[in-house]
This record gives C-alpha cells, sequence and structure tokens, in this order.
DNA sequence: CTAACACTGTTATTTTTTTCACACTGATAA
DNA sequence: TTATCAGTGTGAAAAAAATAACAGTGTTAG
C-alpha cells in the first residue's frame, strides 16, 4: 500500500472515534457525507481518504461500520497495543489521564511520574505515579514505547532527554519548550496558546 | 497586503511567543536559522513567512526583535485585545487558565463558568467563577468574545449554543465532541486523542 | 581593492493536499 | 422495462504549502 499521507492519518484517527460513538448509538451503516459533516470536511475527502486505505463502502448503505473500524485499526493500531507514560501529574496531566482512561484499548497509560511526593506512591485513576528517578528503570520494565509531558518549562528539557535515553520511541510534549530529539524517536507537540491566538485572529476578520 | 496563509498564521504565534524568550534571555537579534531550529522547520520557510506579513531583516545581524514581535503583533493583535472566557473549571480549565494568565497581554481569561457550586463565586488564579446561568449576561457586560470549552462531553453542545447565542465571535473547542456553529463563528477544536495515535503510529514505524 | 563569506529576499519549482468532475452501480419507482 | 436517484471510487485539476535555487548585499580578511 502507498504512503498514507499525514494528514490522513490524523483524519483516519477521528473517523474511528466518529463512527465508534455512531456505533454506541446503535448504527450499523455510515455514509460519507454524514462522516464529513461530523468533522466539517467535505464527503470527497473521506471518500479519498478511505481509498487510500482500501476500504470500501456499499452503495446503498454506505460503509459498514465494524469493517472500517477494522481497516482503520489494522493501519493505526499496533497488534499488542503501545504503553505509555504521562510525566507530570498536574492539571494536565490528571485531565489526560481521566480523559484517555477506558477510551481505548490500544494505547493504554501504565505510569505517570512526578517529582512531587504527594503524588508518588498513589494511584490517580487507576495509574500508578513513580518518582522521575524511576523513569528509566520502570520505562524498560513496563514496555513503555510512548512519553506524554506535562511538566513545567524549565523540567521539559530534562525530562525529554531522560525519555529519550530510556528509549523511547515517541513524546507528545505539551509544555510550552520547544524540544529537541533525535530523528529516531518522533516527537508532536501542542500548543494551546498557538489555538487560541489563531481563534483570536479569524475571530477579528469576520 | 495579500491574504495570509493559516499555516503562515499559527506560526507567526509561535515566532513571537519563540523571540519573547530569546529576548527574555537578553538577546535583541535573530537569525532565521536560528528561529527555524527553534520550531524544526527550515530557515526559508521562516523567512519567507516573515516576507509575507512586510518584515525585513539586516543582512548582518538578522531579524531585530523588538521590530520582529511589533511586525507579528500588528497582524494578529487587534488594538483593544480581545477577552475570553473558560466554561467548565474542571482539570482542563484550570490548567488553560494557570498557563495563560500573565503570558499575553492582549488575550486576557477574564471570567471561567462552572455548574458546581463549590467553584463558583470564587476565584481561580485571579480569574472569577460564574455559574453557567449568567453566561449571556457576563459575555456581553464583560465584553467576552472568545470560549474555549472545557466542559464534559455531553454539556459542549449546550454550552456552545448559549456561547453562540451570546454573540460570541470565535470558539476553542477541547470536548472531544465536535460541534456545529453557524459560519459567523470561527471554530477551532482539538483532540489529544488524534495527535497521541498520531504519535503511535509514526512511532511504530520507526 | 578584491574575494570570500554568511546572511536575507524572492522567484521558480516541487510536493502535498484538497477539490472537481464524472463514470459506475444497484435500488426504486413509474 | 426504463429512467431516476443517491450513493461510491477515482483520474485529473487546482490550490496550498514547502523547498530549492539563486541574486543581492554588507562585512571581513587578505
Ligand atoms: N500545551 C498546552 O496547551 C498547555 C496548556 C496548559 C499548560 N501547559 C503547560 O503544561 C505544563 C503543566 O501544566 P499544569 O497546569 O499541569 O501544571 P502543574 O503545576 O499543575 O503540574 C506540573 C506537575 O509537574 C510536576 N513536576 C515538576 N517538575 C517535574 C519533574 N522534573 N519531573 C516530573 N514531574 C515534575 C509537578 O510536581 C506538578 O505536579 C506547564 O508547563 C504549563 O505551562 C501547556
Ligand atoms: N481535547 C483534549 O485534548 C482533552 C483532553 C482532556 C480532556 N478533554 C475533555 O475535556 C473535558 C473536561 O475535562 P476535565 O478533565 O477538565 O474534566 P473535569 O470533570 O475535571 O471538568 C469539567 C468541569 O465542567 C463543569 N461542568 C459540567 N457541566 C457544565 C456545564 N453545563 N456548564 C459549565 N460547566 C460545567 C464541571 O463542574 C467540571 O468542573 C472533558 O469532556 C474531557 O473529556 C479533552
Amino acid at each position: 500500500m502507498a504512503k498514507i499521507p499525514e494528514k490522513t492519518i490524523e483524519r483516519l484517527s477521528k473517523y474511528r472515534r466518529a463512527v465508534l460513538s455512531y456505533q454506541a448509538a446503535g448504527k450499523h451503516h455510515i455514509f460519507s457525507h454524514q462522516l464529513a459533516s461530523l468533522l466539517h470536511i467535505t464527503p470527497v475527502q473521506v471518500r479519498r481518504d478511505l481509498m487510500l486505505i482500501g476500504h470500501t463502502g456499499t452503495l446503498r448503505r454506505g460503509y459498514e461500520i465494524k469493517d472500517l473500524i477494522d481497516n482503520i485499526s489494522e493501519i493505526i493500531d499496533t497488534d499488542k497495543g503501545q504503553r505509555v507514560a504521562v510525566i507530570g501529574l498536574g492539571n494536565l496531566g490528571k485531565a489526560f489521564i481521566s480523559y484517555l482512561n477506558g477510551k481505548r484499548s490500544k494505547l493504554t497509560i501504565v505510569a505517570a511520574f512526578d517529582i512531587n511526593f504527594d503524588k508518588i506512591e498513589r494511584n490517580f485513576a487507576g495509574v500508578p505515579c513513580y518518582h522521575i528517578d524511576n523513569l528509566n528503570e520502570i520505562i524498560k520494565t513496563e514496555n513503555i514505547t510512548i512519553g506524554i509531558i506535562a511538566v513545567p518549562t524549565e523540567q521539559a528539557t530534562e525530562v525529554a532527554e531522560k525519555l529519550v535515553f530510556a528509549g523511547i520511541k515517541g513524546i507528545l510534549n505539551y509544555s510550552p519548550k520547544s524540544l529537541n530529539v533525535p530523528p529516531s524517536v518522533f516527537l508532536e507537540e501542542y500548543d494551546m496558546i498557538t489555538s487560541l491566538e489563531k481563534v483570536a485572529y479569524y475571530s477579528k476578520l469576520q
């Protein structure tokens, strides 16, 4: 199969979540225009994306949800799933853990790390919190491949280095400090100020 | 000036934050390759973006930081600034407020809304929290133009309707429920699961 | 004075992403 | 039976975004 565009990968994740909730509502099929309107995109975009992963629909009923979920999962999941750690159990870290817990079976948050002893050796929403000094060890024994950084700006660089040293595969960074990691580690960063300033910019134009 | 691409708008916001921290470190000038490496992009991309907003650098010293900040602000800020409300003072809402407070002068969070009476009529990090029933009134009296949605999924649609009704200009939605708003309201949505699944996908390829 | 250097600014090109346009198809209704 | 309808699948075109290529230019070293 040809290389799938990055934007398509992002949408596949959204399609899957959209159809999961459709399925939960008892539906078995969905049309491209329905999926499109859930994501605020065009039906052609949907059909093209699904074409790229080789998913075909039926003419009269659209796409079969069960099949679609399987096909998307085939692409974006790994067989055994991946194990995730959150570093920094503050507001943001907690929000992520409560949000993700019980959502997806293939990505599981299995550990949190902090330096605050009030948080260490407790569970938050079922996830154990360890001292940051144990990061290297736990990453390895727990077979964690993805780290989510939610520590204060000043600590972010150091935490990233520890993650890289421990052999992490991917980092999702929410600290405002942009990180440098070797090319063998996939890095994704998000900062809400960018989003907010974008909203502000386009709001003022209206 | 020609229309500025959406991606450039996003990067302008990032450039400004990057140079602000450079400035805080006592620097007065920055080269395109330095800015580029801070954002993990190419120097050409930086020069092109700055060209689009009509900012020019000097040959030997690169871009003057003070000027650059002014020029970017000229584009993405409004004169009087914009006032922002957070709806849902949970983990996420709190994280945003503490993060934004004192960061930018032109976008100010001036109100939070919740239904939980433990939170209402108190301040969080200097921001007063009101009952959601007062939303319409406060949006108008406080002249709020942007709303950040951080309420549970089930409440998101209703909250969005209230914001639209109150005449909001832009919405930044963090609830996983994708919203429908009239075209007069600018909508931006972010969901960390998309980011995380993307990281997972590209991590497994490495 | 001249050449080498290390930047910026911009045109041209390439790549990526989205949209258009339309063939195809099975169901339905007249 | 035949026309219409409402969907999918996809090559082609367009639009958006990123990259390459390079001219221009103060600065510095010789
Ligand atoms: N990207 C975004 O959109 C966004 C939004 C809000 C906040 N932020 C940033 O995210 C970070 C966290 O925000 P928050 O509201 O959760 O802050 P917080 O203060 O509530 O939480 C930070 C946590 O990190 C822990 N910590 C500090 N140093 C550590 C270390 N070396 N190792 C492990 N843990 C450590 C602290 O004990 C604390 O529990 C901040 O840097 C904030 O600026 C980013
Ligand atoms: N987009 C993302 O990346 C992301 C990440 C984490 C969580 N989330 C989502 O964000 C939302 C908030 O997460 P959280 O961890 O802060 O949850 P939370 O439960 O800590 O906070 C939700 C807050 O909203 C308040 N609330 C409920 N109904 C309300 C209403 N009608 N009007 C005003 N306030 C109301 C609650 O009292 C509570 O204080 C959830 O839907 C969660 O799934 C999104």
